[in-house]
DNA sequence: GTCTATAGACCGATAGAC
DNA sequence: GTCTATCGGTCTATAGAC
């Protein structure tokens, strides 16, 4: 059997508290990377200060991750790669365009809100950009298509510029990540994600409640 | 009568061929600083960087600016100065919100996008949240606040939370900063602009060509 | 107004003990 | 699996010459 997360087989034991009693110490190293990531940027933090905060020193993080990139990567794939699946899921099987939009609008808003972490100011960092961030951006490029796939598909008969409208959709989609973090008295994720779907429906000109 | 921008009155003249030719060194400076806090971000742009890319030494750096917060402090107010004096003038003047949010939606857009370096990212950059940069954060809440006014004013009557239909039309525009920075092939700016203005008259729920 | 030189701090990553 | 110790590099900012 593998050890129990809490019960390592190796090592000194930790002295503080953990912040994640039954995570396994790569996991708690992930969370306090996103916490870090997320207030100060990445560059701005240091390996010194993650191994802080999860209660280790610097060096010990290099037994779980080869290097501090690669922790950002696991913390971008694994936040954009459900709600691709969802999206592609969506746009292989639902009939309804307009209905599979909803759906997905309210899928990740619902994901963006609902993380510990206000993990999506993660794609706009600047580092994103460069050479170990490859994978993610190509998953997240996949997002975008389909953003643009459903609405073209749902959009009313004149409207133009469909893949305008998919990316705006997308933008505005995502505009919840800055309003959580922006903004202080942030409106329940439930009322949130009816307005962004009620807004998007609109954007892309069909009625929110389509005819029958 | 005060030197030229191209004839200082003390220091060794530079060497290279400067990237401004009619600015000063100060306005060379807030350039390349724009360039290098879009690319790269404010954290892994190094002074040094910075006044490589202006063909000055690092210390040189200091005459002009107290320290590296005050260049993008400076970078920053002067972004968004423009749009929300003329989202405030619209406020007070315009007695059509349909029409003012359409003006402004435009302005911004346009600005956005017409901008010599990508400046909206800085609006996302972590370090913005710190205390250097209070002034601009009032600033840009103000235009915020700007946009919901506007927004409730021009939204259908079936229409309730007005003030998340204003963060959203905020988002909204703002999303084509993300646009610019992410899609190599981007529609050109008056596309882009009769696209968001459309748009967001789409989601306040106010049809594009006004009855009267 | 730009230069050289440098103080003083922090950084990511590796080696090797236990 | 975590530790100590440390290397080589980079950073912002200041002092003072010209």
């Amino acid at each position: 059997m593998s050890p129990s997360p809490s019960t390592p087989t190796a090592g000194r034991p930790r002295s503080g508290a953990r912040r994640l009693p039954d995570a396994t110490a790569r996991e708690e190293i992930l969370d306090a990377a996103a916490e870090l990531f997320v207030r100060r940027g990445y560059a701005a933090t240091s390996t010194r200060l993650i191994a802080e905060t999860v209660g280790i020193r610097q060096a010990s993080l290099y037994y779980h991750f080869a290097n501090k990139e690669q922790i950002l990567a696991e913390l971008l794939e694994a936040t954009v790669r459900p709600t691709l699946t969802h999206a592609e899921e969506l746009a292989g099987q639902d009939p309804d365009p307009a209905a599979a939009l909803h759906d997905l609008v309210k899928y990740d808003v619902g994901v963006l809100l609902g993380a510990r972490w206000n993990v999506g100011i993660l794609y706009a960092l600047p580092e994103v950009a460069t050479e170990p961030f490859t994978r993610f951006r190509r998953e997240r490029e996949r997002l975008r298509l389909t953003y643009r796939t459903l609405a073209a598909a749902a959009a009313a008969a004149d409207i133009d510029d469909t893949d305008i409208i998919g990316d705006l959709v997308f933008g505005l989609v995502e505009s919840v990540i800055e309003m959580r973090r922006e903004l202080p008295d942030l409106a329940p994720p439930e009322k949130l994600q009816r307005a962004v779907t009620a807004a998007a429906l609109r954007l892309v000109g069909a009625a929110t409640n389509r005819p029958g």
